[in-house]
DNA sequence: ACAACCTCCTGGGGGC
DNA sequence: TGCCCCCAGGAGGTTG
C-alpha cells in the first residue's frame, strides 16, 4: 500500500497528536509483526515526549525526548489511525474503527488523541533504537538518497546506475539506488520519463536519466498533494482517502488508451519478479 | 556481486 | 451462494 507519498501523508497527520505530547499509555497486543517488537517496547514508549516526527523513506521517525526514536514501517497494510481525540476546529478527527482483530499497537496521548496501529497482513514492523544508531541500523545503512531531496541528482544516478543490468523498473524499486519508490510510483514515473520498464539501467543517456529524475519528483509531489493513493485499504490517519489513483497514466491500466498526448497507444501489463508492470510500448522507449 | 525468484499474511474480487 | 484461485502498495532472504 504505503509508498512515499502515502507514508507523507501519515506523517503530516500524526504529527499533531504527537508532537510535543507525552505517551500517556502504550500496549501490543501481540509479540511481533514481521519482527518481533524490541524488548520492553510499549513500556519504554510510555512517559517519553514526541519532540519531532519525521520520516525516511517510507519509515516514519518518531524522535523522542530520552534519544531513542520509535521506527514504524507500514508494509503493505499497515495503518495510523486517531480516534477518540479532541472535537476542536483544526484538531483531529475520529477515524472509521478498523478490524479490532488486527489493531496491534495501542497509544493514548497528552491531550485525549487514541492512535491505533492496524495491520491485517503484518508485513509492518516498528523498532526503538538509540539516534545515534540510526545511520548504522540495517534499515538503513545502505539505503539511497530521498528522491526529493537534493542528492537525488544526476550525476548520482548515473553512478548508481552506471554498469547496472538491471531493468530500469527494477534498479528503481531497489531502496539502495533511491529510497521511497514502491510499484505504482515508479511505472507513473517511467510512464512520464518515456522509458521502458525493461530498458537496461545502465545504457539510457543522461538526458533520458535528468527527465526521469523530473518525471520521479514531479509524480512524488503530485501524489503528496494529492493525499497519496488509495487502492483498497490505504487511508490517512482520519479515515481519509487519496486521490492520486484518478491520476495514475498506466497503474491498473492494462488495455486503455495511453494518456500522452498524440501517443494513441494501449497500456499494457507483464510480471516481472512476481510485480506487474504497466507500460505504453509507443511512448515508452 | 548481481538478478530473479520466493516468502511472510490476510482479504477482496472474479470466475465457475 | 459458495468455493477456489489470483491478486495486492514491501522487502528480506535464498537461489542460481
Amino acid at each position: 500500500m504505503p509508498e512515499l507519498p502515502e507514508v507523507e501523508t501519515v506523517r503530516r497527520g500524526l504529527a499533531p497528536a504527537l508532537v510535543g505530547r507525552r505517551i500517556l499509555r502504550a500496549r501490543t497486543k501481540r509479540a511481533d509483526l514481521r519482527f518481533p517488537f524490541p524488548p520492553r517496547f510499549a513500556a519504554r514508549l510510555i512517559g517519553r515526549r514526541v519532540d519531532a516526527l519525521g520520516r525516511r523513506a517510507k519509515y516514519l521517525l518518531a524522535h523522542l525526548d530520552d534519544g531513542a526514536v520509535w521506527i514504524t514501517h507500514l508494509g503493505m497494510t499497515g495503518r495510523w489511525s486517531i480516534l477518540g481525540a479532541k472535537r476542536q476546529p483544526g484538531d483531529f478527527y475520529y477515524a472509521e474503527p478498523t478490524n479490532p482483530a488486527h489493531t496491534h499497537v495501542v497509544l493514548e496521548m497528552e491531550e485525549g488523541a487514541r492512535l491505533e496501529f492496524n495491520d491485517p497482513r503484518r508485513f509492518g514492523y516498528m523498532d526503538l533504537i538509540a539516534e545515534s544508531e540510526l545511520e548504522s541500523h540495517p534499515f538503513f545503512k545502505a539505503m539511497g538518497p530521498e528522491p526529493l531531496g537534493n542528492s537525488f541528482h544526476l550525476p548520482y544516478l548515473q553512478k548508481a546506475l552506471a554498469s547496472k543490468k538491471a531493468p530500469i523498473k527494477a534498479a528503481l524499486l531497489d531502496q539502495r539506488v533511491v529510497a521511497g519508490l514502491g510499484n505504482i510510483y515508479v511505472v507513473e514515473a517511467l510512464h512520464r520519463a518515456g522509458i521502458a520498464p525493461a530498458k537496461v539501467s545502465g545504457r539510457i543517456s543522461a538526458q533520458r536519466l535528468e527527465k526521469l529524475i523530473r518525471a520521479i519528483r514531479a509524480v512524488l509531489e503530485e501524489a503528496i498533494e494529492a493525499g497519496g493513493s488509495t487502492l483498497s485499504d490505504y487511508a490517512a490517519v482520519d479515515g481519509a482517502q487519496g486521490s492520486f489513483q484518478q491520476r495514475f497514466r498506466v497503474y491498473d491500466r492494462e488495455g486503455e488508451g495511453c494518456a500522452t498526448p498524440d501517443c494513441g497507444g494501449a497500456i499494457k501489463r507483464a510480471v516481472h519478479s512476481g510485480r506487474s508492470t504497466f507500460w505504453c510500448p509507443r511512448c515508452q522507449r
